[in-house]
DNA sequence: CTAATATAGGACTATATAAGTCCTATATTG
DNA sequence: CAATATAGGACTTATATAGTCCTATATTAG
């Protein structure tokens, strides 16, 4: 169904609560109880996030985590790459090796090329974007063409 | 980690053989051993893509499936989308409801937007160009702009 | 210096979902 | 009418994900 890990999900919510104010050292517990999630897996999610460099944390009394550069400089696939690794719609992509017909795939090659269209689209996703109220506007065709055979459906 | 599904991802390989020979009537057993994939699953497969109307199915002696219109015109999106269900990368997308905080989640709004523009890459491919030896080449910025207009959402 | 608080990291368990298999029914061909 | 092939769905099994918990370490306040 092509859909995102829960966790992912989660780790956007999270990340843009935290937008909203970059300032503050916000704990686990107060972004757990912000947000209505179970505390453990959202203090795992602030560790996975905080080692991608995403966050920066503070330990000790008065300590927490905050966002470690500007929300417009954080994208999607950065969250999504944090919390599950980086996108990879096929095996092949990622993991050379880990499919048997690899060798006389025909497909393979073109899925190199999908895959970083489909990770271009959530690295043009800011958190600031995300947590705007103005609409993301997607640049119309968002086409992926052929050379030389013109045969673009529509 | 954003990946398609296995059976997803058979699909697209079972599709691509059927477009090298889009007359002929191949039967699971056929296919299944051309791949080197499971029988059982090879069926289950190929009944979800007759059921979405990507193939046209005869059934009896010499019966089998075959491509119901062009390689050209079946794409990625329309092979996924019949094996798992149309792409959803948040719940809320397809299924409103299904998420405790979506009254007042800010960023629900945007998902839509986002899996419009994946759904778009994914539909930018057909069978074709994924059989084909040419490179696809992704039209360059891949962008997701804001621009100022009114609110969608809300 | 000590107690309290908070994150770091990893191991472990449970669970939901996906994958795979199988059974029965129906249609077509020779 | 026998053989072959798909249609549909129920069922089981496997796997990946999600969730929990334990121990260690760092920081602050009193």
């Amino acid at each position: 169904m092509l859909k995102l890990s829960r966790l992912a999900d989660y780790a956007t919510l999270l990340m843009c609560r935290m937008t909203r104010e970059p300032e503050a050292a916000l704990s686990a517990a107060q972004l757990a109880q912000a947000l209505g999630l179970p505390l453990p897996t959202v203090a795992k999610l602030l560790k996975r996030l905080t080692r991608a460099q995403l966050l920066s944390s503070e330990r000790g009394g008065n300590g927490g985590y905050r966002l470690a550069r500007s929300a417009a400089s954080i994208s999607l696939v950065d969250v999504i790459s944090a919390v599950d690794g980086a996108p990879a719609l096929t095996q092949c992509v990622n993991t050379p090796g880990s499919c048997a017909i690899e060798l006389n795939c025909e497909t393979r090659g073109h899925w190199a090329a999908i895959n970083h269209a489909v990770s271009s689209v959530l690295s043009g996703v800011s958190l600031a974007q995300l947590g705007s109220a103005r609409a993301i506007v997607i640049k119309p065709p968002q086409r992926i063409d052929q050379r030389k055979e013109g045969a673009s459906r529509r």
